[in-house]
DNA sequence: AACGAAATGTTATTTCATTACTCTATCGGA
DNA sequence: TCCGATAGAGTAATGAAATAACATTTCGTT
């Protein structure tokens, strides 16, 4: 797996910004951020995350169109990557916190829907929007 | 609820399309089927979504920004509507037909997580992407 | 050096979604 | 009947997200 430190410099430059960000980023919100930095069109921002979410170092969120670092990076193994489990996101509309998580009854209930209706998933998208415990807690 | 009988005349329209349409269609693709009655403008479109996905009647597909009609539109009740358990669609990119359902292994497992979590989840995203049986098929 | 692959840079365009403002019809209570 | 609230509708303009097309650079390999 390309590891931190073969990423180029477009890439690297979205990653930090991912990572530094406590909420989802959108392409065009990284681009101003970097314009700073040299970047000028949305293609630069695309390509490099392209490449980060094809290597498992970000996400998209496909009901936010925006993209957070990947809270597991960590764990990433060079021939698996993220690509194998599906990852599912619940979102925090209040404070916009983003938590990453692997649910293996989720994965199963689907693998058995899909094995039963004979489809073949190539990527699966689930993202939960509502009120994180700390927002609920405030809310009150 | 609104029936279907009290839908308004634009409502009407977009619903139609959708439920002709084999496939997901954008709000733009509506717009542009729908010139030849009347329609101009984005907005009319969108307003008319807003109201079916509010209903029931229609969903958006988060992954392909398009929409559908809903695929169990008789099943609603007055009082519930969709809004109560969490749909999932399987989306074939070969030919773009979209299966919607709905797994109670995956609803408790998503449950499961967001009450440990302490999350209150107020819309929830499940859209898989693959390839459908038939196409599968045909690709052997 | 010559080559090819991958990354980059730039411009223009397409696609998706919303804001702001105006107008009209309808319905219920004062 | 008058009034205000709500909902639907029409138009124009703009904002936001994503891609197309094409030219150039970087860098490791032969
Ligand atoms: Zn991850
Ligand atoms: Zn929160
Ligand atoms: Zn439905
Ligand atoms: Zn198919």
């Amino acid at each position: 797996m390309a590891a931190r430190h073969d990423l180029t410099r477009n890439q690297t430059l979205v990653l930090d910004r991912l990572t530094r960000a406590d909420a989802p980023v959108s392409a065009y919100g990284l681009l101003d951020q970097l314009r700073e930095e040299g970047l000028r069109a949305p293609l630069q921002v695309y390509r490099a995350l392209d490449k980060l979410v094809e290597l498992g170092l970000a996400h998209r969120l496909e009901s936010l169109n925006a993209f957070v670092a990947c809270a597991h990076a960590h764990e990433h193994r060079a021939d698996e990557g993220h690509a194998t489990g599906t990852t599912a996101f619940a979102i925090c509309e209040t404070c916009g916190r983003v938590d990453e998580f692997h649910d293996h009854a989720v994965e199963e209930g689907l693998a058995a829907w899909a094995g039963a209706a004979g489809f073949t998933p190539r990527l699966t998208t689930i993202e939960l929007r509502g009120r994180c415990k700390e927002c609920q807690a405030k809310a009150a």
